[in-house]
DNA sequence: ATCGCCTGTTTGTGATCACAAACGCTGTAT
DNA sequence: ATACAGCGTTTGTGATCACAAACAGGCGAT
């Protein structure tokens, strides 16, 4: 490269600001199951050549982020109802386990936290906001799991929202929400009761809720 | 590139080469922890540029088999002891779960292999070969885990053992082993009986007992 | 002897290019 | 109207290069 513009990012490496913004795009629901995605599109559009581009997807190929075809193509997977039911067993099987190690670290000041962003929910749900509404239920959840001091089997529990959120918005697209989700309060209760096996119970209802209504 | 010599390797594209090829000696405990890898290295290795070798490090960092410094090299994990507890709580929770869901699809003839694959381990220990003592253990495992037909779990657990690989040899070398592992006789036994309860304890078990002794 | 600097070398990063395979559109034949 | 062949275009792959940061070794000052 011949000229470098170095005042417009200030953040460290190219391929690592591609693959954090593609991350969170996907995560969050903003790209639908199925899209494809080109390397020179991805580069053009964060003002990059390829070569940052192809290393930030291969990353999230192997994250399961993003599908790779038999002839090197990347698109958002589009999940099989197998597969949905499996990655929602994985939640099923982490997250109560993530929410047991964090509950007797789990002070007031976090309590009051969740509850601030459980909150805000409500303002996504009014603006029908399906990508703020996931942000926020992540931030949830992640907010509580940070306080188990577990950093691998918090980053398996973020892939596995990975790999469900592109999918996750077509889900939040059919439902017709009115309220916050019920089991935060139950989380929230439980917590504030110390009482883990109901903790355990009403985190495994929240993380198989959502995919009953996704079936095919 | 000018010249191609495709004679040489029949396989597919480069960089997927080499991300097997490394994946294969990480898991299997081929490298020690805390060895540097260089893309340049990689590269004249296999006989690539550093492209794809740059491609088979991101894919490997992307997993946890490497560990990517702050300037950019890559090298193998060097784990700490929280870290190697909380892998250890992820086979924990997630084999059992596998173990559960192969049991009912567990037939006479897949039993049957199974004692094969645990019966060759004893020619490993004669031959303190570390290495390929991992190898056949892990084939243990992945052969009754097919059968669960959940492939987002097994490639899970498999990711877990990518992690573990390098400081599996160090464990390995470490203990003095003179009998293949009494856990994997009790699976078996479990697997006849179609005992789910005693089987999942048995999983258990097998997930967690070597790491006591990795206490540095 | 130890600390700090300085320089030559190693190493990762990103852009660019040549190439082959895949893709998609168009026109034609049935 | 449909199916298929042909062809220009798009797209991923891998090699190569320029560059900057990091590293390592030695030299000199204190």
């Amino acid at each position: 490269m011949l000229i470098h513009s170095k005042a417009t990012e200030p953040t460290g490496a190219a391929h690592d600001r591609v693959y954090r913004a593609l991350r969170a795009r996907i995560m969050h629901g903003e790209i639908h199951p199925g899209q494809a995605l080109t390397l020179r599109g991805i580069g053009k559009e964060f003002g990059v050549s390829m070569t940052p581009a192809r290393e930030a997807g291969r990353r999230l190929v192997a994250e399961g982020a993003l599908f790779l075809s038999s002839s090197g193509r990347v698109s958002t997977p589009e999940l099989s109802n197998e597969r949905i039911e499996e990655l929602a067993a994985l939640r099923a099987l982490l997250e109560p386990e993530l929410a047991a190690r964090a509950l007797p670290r789990a002070h007031m000041a976090l309590i009051e936290r969740l509850e601030d962003i459980n909150n805000r929910v409500s303002g996504m749900i009014a603006r029908q906001d399906a990508s703020g509404y996931i942000r926020l239920n992540l931030e949830f959840h992640r907010t509580l799991y940070l306080r188990a001091q577990a950093p691998a089997m918090l980053a398996m529990a973020e892939t596995i929202w990975l790999q469900l959120g592109p999918t996750m918005s077509k889900l939040y697209g059919r439902l017709r929400r009115t309220e916050p989700p019920r089991n935060h309060k139950l989380i929230l209760a439980a917590l504030k009761a110390g009482d883990e096996a109901s903790l355990k119970l009403a985190v495994r209802s929240d993380a198989t809720q959502g995919l009953r209504m996704l079936k095919v």
